[in-house]
Parts: C-alpha cells; sequence; structure tokens
DNA sequence: ACGGCAGGGTGACATTTGTCACCCGAGACC
DNA sequence: GGTCTCGGGTGACAAATGTCACCCTGCCGT
C-alpha cells in the first residue's frame, strides 16, 4: 500500500486529488498540507512513502521541502506536480532531490502511474520537459538575475542599487547584460522572457 | 441528475474533478473539453445543465463562454471554477451572466454543493469576494487598461502609440495618470497593482 | 445657457533607462 | 609567464520614461 501526503494549496485540487488517488487500491492519502511548513511537519511525523505537491505554495516551496527531505536524510520521495512547463524549474526541482516532475496538464489517469513509478525508485519526468532542460542553459549570471528579479518587482536602478550595495551605473550594465543574453528591448521583456523560461 | 460539462485545461484537476463529480449520486459528467471553443462546441451540443469553467483557457475564457451562452440564449448556467481572488475578475464575470464564482481554495467538499446551487437556479458566490467587488470600483479608464495592458508586454510608449494611432505624449500621460490612480511609481509597479486588482 | 467634470489628446522639460566603452581580478589554457 | 575569457564593477552620453501644464469635446447638473 502506497502511503502518500499532499501538498497544495489549492483545497480543491488537493480534495480531488486525494479522492482520485484513493480510489486506487494500492494507495492510501494519509495526509493533507495547505503549504510548505505543513507539509514538512507531516513528513517527518507520518513517514509517507511518497510525497505529491506543488511547487509554488506557502511558507516552503515544493523544491525547498524537497531540499529539506533530502537534508534530513527522510525515506520519502518526492513527486512534483506544477502547471510549470519550464526547464528552469525542472532543473533547480532536479537539483533540489526530486524523484519526479509531472504537469498538471498530465491526464489525470497518468498520475496514479507516476506515483507508482516514484514510489519503487524510479524516477518519473516527462522526457520532452527533460531534453529541453539540458538543452537550453541557464544564460543569467546570479548578479544579473538578482538584478532582474528586483526589476521584475518595480524596483527602479537607484533603489536596485542601494539595496545591494552597487552604483546605478552598474545595475544599468547588468540589467543591458541580460537584456542583451534574453533578446529583449526593455526590462519588462527581458523579465518576462526569463520568467517563462524558468530562469527567474 | 444533474448533467455537467467541465471546462478546463490543466487535464489533471478536469480529470480529478470529473472523478470526484462522479462520486455523487445526483450529478453525471457527461462531457469535458480542454479549451474555450471545445466548451461551446459541447455546451451546443450536449446542452448540460450546468457548465463548470476555469477563466483562463486557450481559445475562449470562461467568462467570454459565459458571455457566448447567455447570447445564444442556452439553458446552460454556468459555474466559474478559479484561481483568481479577484474582485475585478468577478465584477466581470457577473456582467458576463454567470451564475457561480467559486475560487480553487475552496474545500472539494463544497464544489458539490455550489453545483447543486446552481444547477437549482441559485447564485454561488463567495460572499466575502462578492462585498469586495463592489466597494472598490476599477479606476481604470479604458484607454488606461489598454495602454497599461500594452506596457505590460513590454511595448515601448512609441510602439503602444503607433498601434493606438496616438501621440507618444498621450501614452505618456495615459501611463503617468494610471501610475497616479493606481499609487504606483512607474509602469511596472502599474501593471503589478492592476493584475493584482483584476482590473487587468 | 452656463459651469464643472471626466476622458481623450498633446508637447516641453526633468528624470530615469539603456548603450557603450572601459577597468579589475580570478581562473583556464598554452 | 602570458593571454584570453568571464563576471564583477563604473560613468558619459543617447534614448526613453515620467511630470506637468495645457487644450478640446461630451455629458451632467443648475
Amino acid at each position: 500500500m502506497i502511503r502518500i501526503l499532499l501538498a497544495e494549496d489549492q483545497s480543491l485540487l488537493r480534495g480531488a486529488l486525494a479522492t482520485l488517488l484513493s480510489l486506487e487500491s494500492d494507495m492510501e492519502v494519509i495526509g493533507q498540507a495547505n503549504d510548505g511548513l505543513e507539509a514538512l511537519d507531516q513528513v517527518r511525523e507520518l513517514k509517507p512513502d511518497i510525497l505529491v505537491s506543488d511547487i509554488e505554495m506557502p511558507g516552503l516551496s515544493g523544491i525547498d521541502l524537497a531540499s529539506k527531505v533530502k537534508a534530513e536524510k527522510l525515506e520519502t520521495r518526492v513527486l512534483i506536480v506544477t502547471t510549470f512547463s519550464r526547464p528552469g524549474y525542472l532543473k533547480r526541482a532536479l537539483e533540489a532531490g526530486v524523484n519526479g516532475y509531472v504537469l498538471k496538464d498530465t491526464p489525470s489517469e497518468e498520475l496514479a502511474d507516476a506515483v507508482r513509478q516514484v514510489a519503487a525508485g524510479r524516477m518519473a519526468i516527462d522526457a520532452e520537459l527533460s531534453r529541453a532542460a539540458w538543452s537550453t542553459p541557464d544564460p543569467l549570471s546570479e548578479r544579473e538575475r538578482e538584478v532582474l528579479r528586483r526589476a521584475e518587482l518595480g524596483e527602479m536602478n537607484k533603489q536596485i542599487a542601494a539595496a545591494l550595495n552597487l552604483s546605478p551605473g552598474t545595475v544599468r550594465n547588468y540589467l543591458a547584460e541580460a537584456m542583451q543574453k534574453l533578446g529583449a528591448s526593455n526590462r519588462v521583456e527581458a523579465c518576462r522572457i526569463a520568467r517563462q523560461s524558468g530562469w527567474l
């Protein structure tokens, strides 16, 4: 019997997935969490065979969760279920120790199969997404990413410079380099391209 | 027996909701659609009692769907199920003729009740969201919204001016007015605030 | 009829962004 | 040891954005 913990902040989806997986004769949903911290507590306490988790949740993201499960040498395997078909996300998920990565536009019949695969020690990852993850490396340096992240929030160069202890000219240059790498004409385009590609 | 059509581009959620609603003895899921146009075709053909639909879908949004169902005097009632807790969205949904509006962080047990309410001719709307929808009117004019929408996509003032047959000075002024109304310091902040409030 | 208001529309000027040329240190390679 | 590349960092100048004052039309209330 595969013992499953569900972590998803949308309770409609969480409840529906709990119902769906409970219908499988070899699966039991033993817990549900509304956010990442609650999920971590329940992983420690219930020691499920598998954690099925969204990426974007309050408290801790699914990727951060996976990092902590690995760091604490817990036996639970982690299957990410997410909206984001972004190679950058998958790459970071794998680096965090995730054992599966399934998109929310996967047919619901395949979720149970993915759970079985991951519970059996295998990886369950969308093959096309996996291929894309390694063919398009992240072109941004850490500084460029940080500057872009703040620009995306609407911060002006002066503010970004103050926050990062840089001069405004430096910030301008980082933005310019990021724009060039991403083929963008301005910061708004650069931010959108980076986010859509999972590099932000 | 309540005959239901589901419209949701995430097949995982769509399949899980189909399973969940099918477990109710008084409900039958008679069709599923992956996008808005497919949903409209199936509403016309199958004439379900209720259409349960996401808002953001390829082809036609759930709100556009509701408008068309109403315009074609089809008997199907529309229940929106969405992520967006935004008064602006609810307002537009109601104007489009929607009969229910449920958030995806509603407990899954309540979805069936909402379906029954809507099928019975009543409205099923989150009360708090409804209150918020009418207390904060949309401060943007149509032109301001159009200019902001394009700015959000990364278009520069010159480009926006050309697209809307205006001069760049006019575009600058519309953006400035929108920024002032929203309390933003630049276009990026203005776009974020407007989107978060459902006015974009 | 008139005044006030809102929204549509514009350009001069101040401020910010983006371009470009530049410097420095660390690491890899020959 | 020398050269090259990369990422961190900077400012002068051109281009774009944001501020501000202004005009026009239509609608509404008096």
